[in-house]
RNA sequence: GGGGUCGUGGUGUAGCGGUUAACAUGCCAGCCUGUCACGCUGGAGACCGCGGGUUCGAUUCCCGUCGACCCCGCCA
């Protein structure tokens, strides 16, 4: 027997089959009936020429249908299952506790993510995972084409890399340990070793904020190369690789991003920058928004500048460069052209902060001298500091939020529908 | 850590100082041979989050509490 799935069907007209997945709808109409089946990644229409196949069976069942694939101009889809058989491989006990057949999944954020395992069922909820699930794909098969090795670093460390407020501590054989908030010392000892690399990872940050674009521990895309002339070079990385993005998104999730009505930017070779300071001059004058000098740039200040991008520099990308070491942690080259500020970058997109980069001190002295100004003890990061001793070429690199960058091109609400299972400040399951 | 909004059948909403608490969807029963958000008829399902107060009377107003969501600081 041959088995099919949603996305082969068209493929066996004429030929005996059999088909598993899940109830997803019944259409009873009268002397027949038609059963809509969910698998994997899509949803069948079958018929059923006696509805009693299906008596009993509460949506959501698991199902293995058996029959003849035909041609039906009067289905939307050209084709259909003609059921002969229905086995029921595991029915449900009950229903489920919101329509997972409707177009949207109108059930409040909190519901659906109290009963996650089963509004992912809904076709538009998992969408955002395989695309999720693609973007990872890209970011890896991308940077493996430049010369990068994926590396897997500790998520179990001795200290954090920029403070320690924001970590959460655990017990470690009787001495105390901490979840990683980045992989970022780990990745720079390894430029040393591999030249270029990169990570696909959880991290862990125990703020306790509550917004819509925070999850205490989120997917973060790392890269770092050594070798470099300046942070440009990291951003022409990260350019390359949104752009092979965006192209090979539309072709390889064309059926979800149209089920989501996203609209996915158009590649581009070039992403427009501004640096810190030319930044706020336009907040200034466009917005009549005033920060001073030392000032990161607030939520309400990002989403004006990605205004401004799209409207006036022909991108929904931003970056903005050129932060000021104050705002900056202590591994930031400091841009010797310009007193005060790093050769550091953001990437802005649809309002908000998706990525942030730049060049990293590579000389062990001038490293040494800024962790001490930052009242810090070298003695704490001597395992870090030991390879800035044998050679560390000039080095950089950035973070992508995956969860953020997924939110963000799907135009999702709240960074927890980018998130399978989320940990915020207040959940800890599902 | 600070500020705001909201808690009403399984789900999503409406309403309001006195109501048989409404609508949609789901569920149950019946009808329907081409639906694709199928349709039609009927039915069950809510002590209006919890506690206290005001009032002749509170789901409605006030206070507290718990919960949810949003914004800010910080960050990806």
């Amino acid at each position: 027997m041959i088995q099919v799935t949603a996305q082969t069907l068209g493929g066996h007209i004429g030929q005996e089959v059999t088909l598993d997945g899940w109830v997803h709808r019944v259409r009873a109409m009268g002397n027949f009936a038609f059963l809509l089946v969910r698998d994997g990644r899509g949803v069948v229409q079958t018929v059923l020429e006696d509805p009693r196949l299906v008596e009993g069976l509460n949506l959501e069942s698991a199902v293995r249908v058996t029959g003849r694939v035909v041609g039906e101009p009067r289905s939307s889809s050209g084709a259909e299952l003609r059921v002969t058989s229905i086995e029921a491989l595991s029915p449900a006990l009950e229903p489920p506790p919101f329509d997972l057949n409707k177009k949207a999944l109108e059930v409040k954020l909190d519901a659906i993510l109290d009963h996650r395992s089963l509004s992912l069922r809904h076709p538009k909820e998992r969408a955002v995972f395989r695309i999720e699930g693609e973007l990872v794909e890209c970011f890896r098969s991308y940077l493996r084409g430049q010369g990068f090795t994926e590396i897997f670093t500790s998520k179990i460390v001795a200290a954090g890399t920029e403070g320690g407020a924001n970590l959460f501590p655990i017990e470690y054989m009787g001495t105390r340990a901490y979840l990683a908030q980045s992989p970022q010392f780990y990745k720079q000892m390894m430029i040393g070793v591999f030249g270029r690399v990169f990570e696909v990872g959880h991290v862990y940050r125990a703020e306790p904020h509550y917004t819509s674009r925070h999850i205490n521990e989120y997917l973060s895309l790392d890269l770092e190369m050594g070798f470099i002339e300046s942070e440009e070079d990291v951003m022409r990385m990260e350019m390359g690789f949104l752009a092979t993005l965006m192209g090979r998104l539309e072709e390889t999730c064309a059926e979800e991003i149209a089920l989501l009505g996203a609209r996915i930017p158009a590649p581009q070779a070039e992403l427009p920058q501004i640096t810190l300071a030319e930044a706020k001059e336009v907040l200034r004058q466009r917005f009549g928004k005033e920060l001073s000098e030392e000032d990161d740039l607030d939520p309400e200040s990002e989403r004006l500048l990605c205004q401004h991008s799209a409207e006036k520099l022909g991108s929904e990308f931003l970056f903005v460069t050129r932060y000021p070491i104050s705002v900056r942690p202590m591994y930031a080259m400091p841009d010797r052209e310009r007193p005060g500020a790093t050769k550091s970058f953001d990437l802005l997109f649809r309002g908000m902060e998706v990525t942030t980069g730049g060049q990293r001190i590579h000389e062990h002295a001038m490293l040494v001298a800024s962790i001490k100004n930052r009242g810090l003890d070298p003695e704490d990061f001597a395992f870090y500091l030991e390879p800035f001793k044998h050679g560390m070429p000039p080095h950089g690199g950035l973070a992508i939020g995956a969860e953020r960058l997924t939110s963000k091109l799907l135009d999702l609400e709240n960074i927890r529908q980018a998130a399978l299972f989320p940990r915020d400040i207040k959940r800890l399951t599902p």
